[in-house]
DNA sequence: ATGGTGGTCCAACCA
């Protein structure tokens, strides 16, 4: 099985790009966050003629969550206890036997911000709610855009992004607890090239300079994560014409 | 040291 995901950044604008990596890549399951997209206008012909089903979580202007997948989605959740929010960040989803939780986290804009307060108190909230998550469902992967960067080896430059947003100890603390129910990041069972990152600022040329951040993650539960074969991040629709400023992460499972 | 690009939607926000 092979799960993805992709922040792209508008749905709308990117429909293309993901139209043509599904093509290519094949995945069984792609995890979008930033679409952008409500769902009156969610673009479910184009994506169902390309061999996918679409379950979906959107919102005008901002953030937007869908799972696209080969076999359809069941159980689908965008709302959690204790986290009463008209952002869409969340959706869960089974498909074929594999818990699926789509997150987009939020930024944070800056540190002491009150968007970082915001942000903290989003992950301690969402943390008790996949603590219930790995024990109802064994194979659980959560994966999306993480807004973190777990180490500084995600990081082009540690030095300069140290107590930063996404790189802050708080926030890669938050990250460690999820980690820690049992969750791995499964890009990190496996030797990957130095400066390896999912996402690039738009603004000085930060992908042509490789100026970027891991932040997009798939974590897997032990039952899963004994079982990923091949995680990597496409590098590929980052150079195409208008990209979104991440790329897709994609994990392979065996059956 | 600052600001730079891009999406949404036309001023200002979010990233």
């Amino acid at each position: 099985m092979k799960i993805a995901t992709w922040n792209v950044n508008s749905l709308k604008v990117r429909l293309p790009h993901v139209l043509q990596w599904l093509e290519a890549a094949q995945p069984d399951v792609l995890a979008v966050q930033e679409t952008k997209t409500v769902d009156e206008n969610f673009p479910l012909a184009e994506i169902e003629a390309a061999g996918y089903k679409s379950v979906f979580s959107g919102q005008k202007t901002y953030n937007g969550v869908a799972i696209l997948s080969k076999v359809e989605a069941s159980e689908v959740v965008t709302d959690i206890p204790y986290l009463d929010d008209p952002q869409r960040r969340i959706l869960a989803a089974t498909v074929d036997g594999v818990r699926v939780v789509n997150l987009y986290v939020v930024n944070g804009s800056e540190v002491g911000s009150e968007k970082y307060a915001y942000k903290l108190d989003w992950l301690a909230k969402v943390t008790a709610w996949l603590q219930e998550q790995v024990t109802q469902y064994p194979k659980l992967v959560v994966l999306g855009d993480f807004n973190i960067a777990p180490e500084d080896r995600d990081v082009h430059d540690p030095v300069a992004w140290e107590g930063q947003i996404l790189c802050s100890e708080p926030e890669r603390t938050a990250l460690q607890t999820i980690q820690s129910l049992d969750l791995s990041d499964v890009f990190r069972q496996f030797e990957q090239p130095e400066k390896a990152f999912s996402w690039w600022d738009y603004r000085a040329a930060g992908f042509r300079r490789n100026l970027g951040l891991r932040i997009d993650l798939i974590l897997a539960s032990k039952a899963l994560s004994e079982s990923c074969t091949r995680c990597v991040i496409d590098r590929e629709p980052r150079t195409w014409e208008k990209p979104s400023d991440h790329t897709p992460v994609v994990a392979e499972f065996a059956e």
